[in-house]
DNA sequence: ATAATTATAGGACAAATGTCCTTATACAGT
DNA sequence: ACTGTATAAGGACATTTGTCCTATAATTAT
C-alpha cells in the first residue's frame, strides 16, 4: 500500500526518489473500517491523511441535526481541510470513512519538519489547495441553483464515480436534495418520456 | 473622490503616505452611469478598478439567456476577477454598474509596474483575494440548498445593504431564486401568521 | 409636468420538491 | 443458511417554487 503513496509522489514530479523514501517515513498507516471517523467535528485537526485505498466523506451537521456532505475523496487524494490543519484550528467538519480504507497520516509537528526538510513539499501542498479551490468553484457552477434532474445528469456525466461508489442518501446530501428527489431523477432518466 | 481611494489605501496600513500618492497616479478615474459596462463577458480583462463611489454587479449569461449574478461590489471595494486579470484571460463575467459610479482603473501593464515599484501592493492584492475566497465560502454555506425564505432572512440579517440598494430582480438572481419567490418571502415575513 | 418606461407586489395555477410511508432487495453477523 | 439490519425505489399527498399575468408604484425621458 505504501507503494501507492510513493507512486503518487513520484507522479507529482516534485520529489527525487530519495526524497520520496525520506518523506513517507513521516506518515503512519491508519487502517479504518467503513463508518469509522478520521476527524470529528470540533476536534483539533491533528492529522492530514493520504488515502492509499478507500473513500471518505466530509460533512457538517446543521442545526436540525441533518448531515450536510461537502465532498468525497478517494484513493490518491488527501483527506483534510488544509486551512484548519495549517492553523491547527478545530475542524468544522467530520471526516468519515465510507469504504474500508488505508490512510497515511502525518501529525502537525511532523508536517512542519517535513516542509522544513523537503521544501518541494510546499509546492505539492500548494497545488493540492489550488485543486480544492477549483473543485469548490465547479461545484458552485454546476450544482448551485439547479434542478434535481440537472444535478443528477451532471454527476452522471462528469463525476460518474460518485454514482457508482456513493450510497444514494449520501449522494443526495452532496447534491443538496432529498433521497426521494434523487431516485425520482434516476427513474425519469431511465424510463424517459 | 481620489481621497476616498487614498483613505482606503491608508487604512490598509501597508503603504506610506508617499507610496499612496505615487500609487494613485497609476489609476485613471472612470465615470460610469447606471447600466454602463465596466467589463463585458468574453473581452480580455484589461483593467481592475477600485470603486470610489457607486455599485456594480458581476454576472454571467447562461444557456437560456438568463442573467446569473455572482456578486455585488460597492464603494471601497475592488471590481474585477483577479485570476482572469492576472492571467490576462477573457472574462467569464460581465461587470456592470448599477448606480452612477466613479471607478479608479489601472491597466495591466501599469499594474505590473506598480507591483514592481511598490512591492507592498502584493500584500494588498493577496488580502483582497483572500477576502474574495472567504466570501465565496460564506455564500455556499449560507445560501446553497436553502429555502427562499431562509435566503431572504439571511440576507436581511447579514447583508442588509443588499436589501436596501439592490433591485429586487437582481437580488433574486444573486440568491438563485425567482423574483416571485423573493417577494413571497418578503410578504410572509412582513405579514407573519 | 406629463407621458412612457421600468420595477414591485401579489393572484392563480402548474411543476418541482419534500415528507411520510411501504415494499423489495442487498448486506452483515451469527 | 438464516435472521436482522440497512439500503433503494417509488406511491400518495403536502409544501414550496416557478410561470404567467395584472395592477400599482416608482423612475426616467421629453
Amino acid at each position: 500500500m505504501i507503494d501507492v503513496f510513493k507512486n503518487y509522489l513520484f507522479l507529482t514530479g516534485a520529489l527525487s526518489a530519495e526524497e520520496i523514501n525520506f518523506s513517507v517515513n513521516f506518515f503512519k498507516p491508519i487502517s479504518l473500517k467503513k463508518g469509522d471517523f478520521f476527524i470529528r467535528e470540533g476536534d483539533t485537526c491533528r492529522y492530514i491523511g493520504f488515502i492509499a485505498c478507500g473513500a471518505i466523506k466530509a460533512y457538517a451537521i446543521d442545526r436540525e441535526g441533518k448531515e450536510n456532505i461537502t465532498c468525497f475523496k478517494f484513493e490518491n487524494e488527501f483527506a483534510t481541510s488544509f486551512p484548519e490543519f495549517a492553523a491547527q484550528e478545530k475542524s468544522r467538519r467530520s471526516i468519515r470513512v465510507i469504504e474500508d480504507s488505508i490512510i497515511y497520516g502525518i501529525s502537525y509537528p511532523d508536517y512542519l519538519h517535513l516542509l522544513d526538510q523537503v521544501t518541494a513539499w510546499n509546492g505539492i501542498i500548494k497545488s493540492v489547495m489550488e485543486r480544492e479551490y477549483g473543485q469548490k468553484e465547479l461545484y458552485l457552477l454546476n450544482y448551485n441553483n439547479k434542478s434535481a434532474a440537472d444535478k443528477y445528469c451532471h454527476v452522471l456525466m462528469h463525476e460518474p464515480m460518485l454514482v457508482r461508489r456513493i450510497a444514494t442518501q449520501d449522494l443526495a446530501s452532496y447534491l443538496g436534495i432529498t433521497q426521494r428527489s434523487l431516485t425520482r431523477a434516476k427513474g425519469q432518466l431511465h424510463r424517459p418520456k
